[in-house]
DNA sequence: TTATATGCAAAAGATTTGCAATATA
DNA sequence: TATATTGCAAATCTTTTGCATATAA
């Protein structure tokens, strides 16, 4: 999912393309492998297309999850962060608590999932599993946070 | 984890015990199987002892966080929801979209992901594993928020 | 031309904070 | 009594919204 297919998209539904939803899926695209939160994209859109406004952030970020392209997680410290769902990709992810780094790991106990929550009569459509610790940089350096407790 | 074991980490840590710290604690252990937001457990507290104030909730979920006692979660329209960690127990949950009722299930994909994180060499800490989609009640109303792609 | 998208400023909602008053130990 | 805790109101911070203007198709 690139650029132009993402532009493609939002043509084909009858959405204009403006300078600012280029450089907001400009931005996107190019972190397609990181988590982002509105104010990073935002200064980052500005440095593309400078009149790009806060709102009309937030405005095209709905827009994106009502086509369920963006992925939208809340970090520990309460900020919300997004990412654009690319192709037919499911990933969960090891998210170091120390740099944020995330790796996708290929593990997903989506049949375990499916066969719980027919038991018990849920329509399941959505799951989220996020793993949190230290990275191998992380873990070794003096300042880590300290984390006692195994959620 | 009840009332008077949380009483007593507090006493012991030099904390004092109020009426409000006691109606909250109250009211979390009473919903040690659900998330509930703050501002139910403001609802719910104040029912118990009517003067505690919004600012008394924030100030003592922050403390019992401290004690790594309460789970902090982040639903999918952005209420922030807690529950208290009891003992060793751990839950994962079935989360509705639509009510925001949660139902404790006792699957968790724990030692798998133990695994993968030795493999990666990452110290993993913490997981956090959401289903969310509709429970039987909302399943048949009729304005259910349309989800289609699965995460 | 015309509907969609945007900027701006104000509103809304959640959470935090300063400070004086209160209650616990 | 001394200190932690609280209530209140104001401040913050993030996100949403109304409306007039601008712009893509």
């Amino acid at each position: 999912m690139n650029l132009n297919d993402l532009l493609d998209i939002l043509k084909s539904n009858n959405y204009k393309i403006t300078e600012q939803r280029k450089a907001i899926l400009q931005v996107l695209t190019a972190n397609s492998k990181n988590l982002i939160s509105a104010e990073t994209l935002h200064n980052q859109a500005k440095k593309i297309y400078d009149k790009t406004n806060m709102s009309t952030i937030y405005r095209n970020i709905e827009m994106l999850e009502k086509f369920n392209i963006l992925y939208k997680f809340t970090a520990e410290n309460g900020t919300t962060l997004f990412k654009l769902i690319c192709g037919d990709d499911h990933h969960h992810h090891l998210i170091c608590k120390q740099c944020g780094k995330t790796e996708a790991i290929d593990f997903c106990p989506i049949s375990t999932l499916k066969k719980i929550s027919k038991d018990k009569n849920f329509n399941l459509t959505d799951h989220k599993l996020e793993l949190y610790g230290f990275c191998m940089d992380c873990e070794s350096s003096e300042n880590k946070k300290c984390s006692k407790r195994h959620l």
